[in-house]
DNA sequence: GCTATTCCTTGACAGTCGTCAAGTTTTTCC
DNA sequence: GGAAAAACTTGACGACTGTCAAGGAATAGC
């Protein structure tokens, strides 16, 4: 084969690898949408084909079985979840102003994705039952924990103080306040939203220590 | 019918309702042990029917359907997991003593019960894609919440202090604390959980405003 | 424009699910 | 002990599941 042949065929093929990698993702993220309306116990392979523009079939050709499809939706999240407050961070330049805009996009992304969220932490659960999801949850678990240190340690900086607890603890912490809103928030219980919103801001104050 | 007639036919039908509900109770728990082992999405009435000494129809006798018998279980749930802490709580004389009385107790169900454990987080997030679990789900959290707050504000009082945060903030801190433990603990991560161990005594106290 | 490859649809398979009716076994009552 | 009621088993139903093979439609390469 001559070199020009040869190059030229290694362009098609990348060409082809990439074309077949971007309709999975875009089936990756159908399943994804349809995962966070109907939970994984009751997310069928027709159903997310349903939610897609193309036949059923088509899943198997694209994905080796049914883990498969979903641990790729679930890296998906990942893309889209794990960077959120970055540019709070970015942009901010003082501890009331990072503090402020961490709650704003706390309770916005409470009510914008939702049902996105529900699917996460129904993942995360699953992982507790089904070891090959574990994996993935746990790097997607840290990466989450990284997001939010970020904004604590930060905070503490701006605040001239340190942060009270572990990187560990004070996810734990945030991330449960965040399950329990999402929990009021499908039961349509504004008010208590309103509450942890109001709490919030007590809540971070508590996690650093500042300078004194 | 005459009086005594009346009360023998009351007699008999208190005992066929005390035995039709003792069975419930029975099959609910049989229930509860099949989802703890399999989890929400993979459990099957059949699957239910073997962990028991009897056959799937029955349980089309004693229960409407599916969501009915799983209610109960989860009601079954409740019964056996909200008064854990409360022996320490009643038996501590010192703050040191009860927090930690506290932490063992709380590693010591985090091992022992694990599997029901799980199955608790995996319903409360069925909830959020199913109406219908929603307020025993929300009832059991609540008296969650009370169980935890019995301890950290007997803790406080023991100290001369006061709960620092709010009984929800605190409690979905211990929780999300309890949650980590148990995807580690699942993991085998055995150090991780080793860590959490060590930093909860740390957390308590971060949760209290001691006398000064 | 023809061929070969890729892409996608269709339909079927074996299995499992919740549900329920019919029938058998066990218990209750006189 | 025999009749009536309760408790339980069995087997079947329609619907749904993941998987896959066969074939049609679209595209690429010459």
């Amino acid at each position: 084969m001559t070199e020009v042949a040869s190059r030229k065929q290694d362009r098609i093929a990348r060409r082809q690898v990439d074309k077949f990698d971007a309709r999975r993702t875009e089936l990756a993220v159908a399943t994804l949408h349809t995962l966070a309306e109907l939970g994984y116990a009751r997310t069928s392979l027709r159903e997310i084909a349903q939610n897609s523009e193309f036949s059923h079939g088509v899943l198997h050709y694209y994905f080796e079985d049914k883990r498969d499809l979903i641990t790729q939706a679930v890296r998906q999240y990942e893309v889209v979840c794990v960077t959120r407050y970055d540019e709070v961070v970015a942009t901010s330049t003082t501890a009331e102003q990072l503090r402020a805009g961490f709650v704003a996009m706390f309770f916005d992304t409470l009510g914008q994705d939702a049902t996105l969220h529900r699917l996460w932490y129904d993942l995360r659960n699953q992982s507790l039952f089904d070891e090959s999801f574990r994996a993935d949850v746990l790097e997607i678990d840290g990466h989450r924990e990284d997001m939010v240190w970020r904004v604590v340690s930060r905070y503490a900086e701006l605040l001239g103080g340190t942060p009270a607890a572990s990187s560990g603890t004070i996810y734990v912490t945030l991330d449960g306040i965040f399950q329990r809103a999402l929990l009021h928030h499908f039961t349509g219980n504004t008010d208590t939203v309103a509450q942890l919103r109001a709490e919030l801001p007590g809540v971070i104050d508590m996690l650093v220590t500042k300078a004194g």
